[in-house]
Formats: C-alpha cells, structure tokens, sequence
DNA sequence: CCATCGATGTAGGCATTGACAACATGGTGG
DNA sequence: CCACCATGTTGTCAATGCCTACATCGATGG
C-alpha cells in the first residue's frame, strides 16, 4: 500500500453507498468508510468538508442518474405524451428500488440544497425534466381541467411515496408479498392513467368538486 | 424544584416533539433534551431505554392522532364512501402539516415496528382503517377495476408523499408559493376521484395496458 | 537534477453523544 | 418505622465529527 490511496474521493463514495444501501444512511460516518478502505479517521475530510457534504454528493449522483433513467424512460415509451410520461415515472421507482443509496441520500433531512450549489442545480434540471413531462402529458389529455403546478405536485409526491414505499422495510407489510414489478405497474397506472379526454362529461369533475369543497 | 421532576416522560416527549417540530429528527438527543428541562444527562434513560425509544413512542402517538383525524374525517364527510375517503386522506396530510413531529417520527428510519410490538400494533390498526376505507371507496365506484391491494399501497404511497411535500423544506421549490390548503385540495383530488363508474368504455383501461406492458 | 509547493494522508486532540454502572433520594406500603 | 423501589445523579467509556499540526508524495520549474 502506497502512502497516498489514489482515488479515495470514489472509494469514500461507492463504500458510503454501499453502506446506506445495506444499513440506511445513518449507518455512514466518516471514520467508519475510513477504517473500511484502510485509511486514517481523518482522510476523508481531504476530499469532503463533513458528512453532510458525502451525502450530498452521493444526491447529486442520484439525482443525475434518476434524470438519466427517466429520459431514457421516456424515450423507449414512443411518441405518446402520456405513455412517455408514465414510463417515465415508472423508471424513477425503478430507479430508487435498484439503487436505494441513492434515493436515501436525496431525501434525506441532513442533505440540503440550500447548502451546495451545485445540488441546487441538477435539481432544478431534474425538477424541470419532470415538469415538461407533465405538461406535454396534460396537453395529451391528462386531468386538462387542472392546474399544471397542482399536477407536478402531485406527480412528485406520487412517484417519492411510491419509491419510498419500496425502498423502505417500515412499509413491506403494504407493499405485500406479491411481485413488487407488477404492483408498481398497477400503482403507475393510478397515477398517470387517460384521464376524460372526449367527453368529459357531468358534474363531478375535480374543478366543480373543488369549488363546492372551498364554498363549504 | 424537587429532586424528582413528577413528570419527566410527558415532558421528554413533548419537549422532543417541539425539537423535531423546530429543527428536525436529527436534531433529538437525550442529552439535550435532559439539558433542556434541567435534569441530568442520564434521566432520561429511565424512561426511554434509548433514543429510539423515545422516538418510537412519539411515532405510537403519531399513529393514534391521525387515526383519530382521519376516522374525524372520515365522519365529517357524509355517508358518500368516496367522499368520506377522500377526507380521510386529506385529514392524514392536514394532521402531517398541523404536527410535522408525529409524522417524521413515524417515517424516521431510526424507528422500526420490528422493535416495538405495541407500535406494531397500533400501525396495524391505522393500517385497517385506511384498507377498509379504499375498500368502501372501491365499492362505490373508486377504481373498480384494481386490485384492492394495488388501491391501497397508491393511497399510502400518494398521501405520504403529499405529506413529505408539505413538511419537508427540501420540496418546498415544488409545493410553490400558493396557498398549501388548495394545493392539497388539488392533489387529494387527484388521488381520490369518482372514476369511470358508468361506461368504463374503450381500450385503454388499467388492466388491459397492464397486460399488454406484461407481454412485452 | 533537485528544491519547492500543493495535494493528499496521518496523528493527536477536543467536545458531544449514547449507553452503562454505581450511588442517592424520597415516597409508599408492609 | 423501615425496607423497597421508582426516579434522578454522578462518573465513566467508546464512538463520532471536526479541528490543527505534521508527514509524504508527486509534479513543476529553474
């Protein structure tokens, strides 16, 4: 073993994600990864300033391959808006089951954007990918009576609770013991379905509904 | 003050209620806590064997408090099975919002079931009620054509994730500036929504995409 | 060729925390 | 009245995050 470990920045990463993968993101701590790969208590700050700023590089990562997969997602879904958009939702939860590193690390309370630029950015990226999706989908006739940002909201919270229902063993009792393949499939299908495009007819459309709740 | 404080327990609880209200989960330690209501450090372990402890009761209580809203809900919408649990939900994500403590309790991934028997319990309870709410939803024309299983793991998925848009800051770029009551007016709407109760007419209903994703 | 410097790793230390053990206090019931 | 026991205190230890000073190595330029 040379004095210097050549690469320790991708080896503090790769063990931190196997880590969080295997035992959650609590589990990480930097003397740990540094005892794992043989290096002293304090290497690791040479390439992160703390914790924190591991895990958020390990969000960023996840957030560049989620945007990735979903593009891709998209893209092998065709030409159909709504098709398009499913599938790519649909990667996002594959995404998180495959890597749950990395889908811990995004959501996870101690990695904030407010602090790391860069994070903000691919974010954004991220967060505007899913946007354009959303609105392509409603203008192929998906809820076209509802607001854009209430649709977006919704995409989010649907797709993060999907993956998190997944990823985390506090919820394998509702995931069940079926194939969680085919349950996701099912839980897309509620999410982003062919919503009242011809004939949208009668008096329970979600507007009417909502205006009768806010006059209550 | 007395040697003995009287009530340190409910005073542990409520004070780490109040930190993880203010400053998030991580932010809970005993010692502080312990500091903060002028006990010694180790007081607190006569009442909680260790954190997690402390946190799974707080989670038991988040448990019991939305299944109280939500049954309240559930009651204040009419005999209407899909308005009722469509209140349901939104009285899940009202009581998240209302106290962000019990609900980051609950999904904090230091607090197992697995090490809490009474916790289990009450989870299952809170379980039952959400399952025989889908259940009565479904009878009245709420996604006739999905499993109940399916329903049910798409309603805790979307109102957790409804739930962490609302509590966690990270998302807040998402929830927007609006007023947070019509977003999630807006979002419940799409959860929970008459669909094709008459006429399910055409090609492009869940179980026939389904089978058709299936085969290729 | 080698002196220098910057990047990277090391050694030691300090404060905080969780957890444990031994002891103190005081209310309560036999 | 006393013994018991729930409750609180003090002291301790190991693990961790983070800081500072020092060591090593490789690259760069004179």
């Amino acid at each position: 073993m040379s004095y210097h470990h050549g690469n320790l920045r991708d080896a503090l990463l790769r063990r931190a994600a196997r880590v969080i993968a295997d035992h959650g993101v609590e589990a990480v701590s930097l003397r740990g990864l540094a005892r794992d790969l043989g290096v002293s208590h304090a290497a690791p700050q040479r390439h992160f300033a703390d914790r924190s700023t591991l895990l958020a590089e390990l969000a960023k990562e996840g957030f560049r391959r989620s945007l990735d997969a979903m593009q891709e997602g998209a893209n092998e879904a065709g030409d159909d808006p709504i098709a398009r958009y499913r599938s790519l939702g649909r990667a996002y939860v594959r995404f998180a089951c495959e890597d749950p590193a990395y889908f811990r690390a995004i959501n996870h309370p101690d990695v904030s954007d407010l602090a790391d630029q860069s994070l903000a950015e691919v974010k954004r990226e991220w967060f505007t990918t899913l946007r354009a999706g959303a609105e392509e989908a409603q203008r192929a006739g998906w809820h076209p009576d509802t607001d854009l940002h209430t649709l977006v909201a919704f995409s989010v919270a649907a797709a993060m609770g999907t993956a998190a229902l997944f990823t985390d063993k506090k919820w394998s009792d509702v995931v069940g013991k079926g194939d969680p393949e085919e349950l996701a499939d099912g839980v897309l299908d509620l999410i982003v379905h062919r919503s009242r495009t011809s004939a949208s007819r009668s008096g329970t459309n979600p507007r009417k509904r909502r205006k009768e709740r806010s006059a209550s």
